[in-house]
DNA sequence: GACGATCATAGGTACCAACCAATATGGGAA
DNA sequence: TTCCCATATTGGTTGGTACCTATGATCGTC
């Protein structure tokens, strides 16, 4: 049985040690955190190189690594709606509307980059935080890759099912986030008046290998819920 | 006047190598490159890590570094409007609202940090591209920070003449996306329908001390923006 | 007291070397 | 022919070292 990095383990113990301290607190040297943990500074660079992604801390040339303020937003990470609700304190649960399966069409087709004519699971669920009504979720996957997924348990995660269940691991995905005008049934489902609007996320998720693994349309409540993030200048291309 | 880094300049190599590969495509090992280029390995892995990031490879261990598949959505990067629709093909413009100075009040003040009756510009300006509404934008400043600034010309980019003339540099920004009911005043500003729905963005940007600088509330056009990422797995903390 | 040069110290870049862990592949066994 | 396993190869992790550059406090000068 193999441990977690060294740099992991690490971001741990410093994150656990600055969980106290008021923003702008120093965090020690570089050098001297290396001593003290008995790691190479190389290794103290990679731990905190992922707790400035994070934004828990930020660097200053010259002057040294500080404790970042406290923000409201987290930065944005690739979470299942279960993930991503129990963050924001809210009971998931769900409520399967349809599952089955059909022939792709050519928007799907597209998205998972396979043959209009080859067949998708589909799975249709109304989710629920605390009780009420969060979002509609529609989910497409070929039907090559999770045999038999329709016929099994789909109040849970979806994720979860996919990797224990097919080995599929979704490692990143690339979303598509607007405001639309709710339809007459969505808003009925979500529990809306109508003409309210909705926040709508397309996500493709892609495993490791950054082929499609699934198309997931999502329609959100627009007064329960929001998209928070936080963005950092990049170097232009 | 000093160059850049190596690995930037290895990076910025690599992207025009690969220019015209196939998506798959696998690049050199990074031994390779190391040799090839005449630089370490640290120094390839720190250039392929900035690639990674960005999306343009994806890497798999024991097998090598790949080419990652032409992907419809950018990574998110902080961005000003006028980037952001030259992006989109599009051709920026502003139509100035309001400018002047006013009390910060408790809203501004907690986003900004600052005392509530302490006072703050204002700017509020309709955007368009390609000479047709597609947001309305009104931005906080801190009066203090930015002298003057109501008075100066506020037509092209914010972010750029807070730069040059205020030795304000925004370093990152955290966003709050929802969707939003369009009231009266603001579908006719944006040319929409009334009882539209919007995609306002909340933002609030930091310096490189993560100390807030602007508050800036973005209520764009539902039918002409969309916002697109990628996002990744990452450790759960 | 105000200002500017000096310098210790912080993070940033770059190098080398070694070993670990996942992977793909080819050769041998069934 | 098929399957499995040893193994070479790839990226991943860790250690160590040296030097560069930005920062900020100190100290001297005006």
């Amino acid at each position: 049985m193999a441990g977690q990095p060294k740099y992991e383990e690490l971001r741990m113990t410093l994150l656990a040690e600055m969980a106290g301290s008021p923003p702008h607190t120093p965090l020690p040297t570089e050098r001297e955190i290396s001593a003290r943990h008995g790691v190479s500074r190389n290794t103290v660079r990679q731990a905190l190189d992922a707790l400035e992604a994070a934004g828990a801390v930020y660097r200053v040339q010259g002057a040294g690594t500080f404790v970042a303020p406290a923000v409201v937003s987290k930065s944005l990470a690739l979470t299942s709606f279960s993930e991503d609700m129990r963050d924001r304190d809210l009971e998931p649960a769900s409520r399967l509307l349809a599952a089955g399966t059909v022939r792709a069409g050519r928007q799907v087709a597209g998205l998972l980059e396979i043959d209009p004519e080859a067949e998708v699971v589909r799975v249709s669920r109304l989710r629920l935080a605390d009780g009420a009504p969060m979002c509609l979720e529609t989910v497409h996957l070929p039907a090559q890759r999770v045999p038999g997924l329709a016929e099994e348990d789909l109040s849970g995660s979806l994720y979860e099912l996919l990797s224990v269940r097919h080995g599929l691991e979704i490692g990143s995905a690339e979303q598509i986030v607007r405001a639309v005008d709710l339809a007459e049934t969505e808003s009925a489902l979500l529990g809306v008046p109508v003409g309210s609007s909705g926040l709508r996320v397309q996500r493709v998720g892609l495993d490791r290998r950054e082929s499609p693994v699934e198309a997931t349309t999502t329609l959100y409540r627009a007064d329960r819920y929001d998209i928070r993030f936080t963005v950092r200048r990049t170097a232009r291309s």
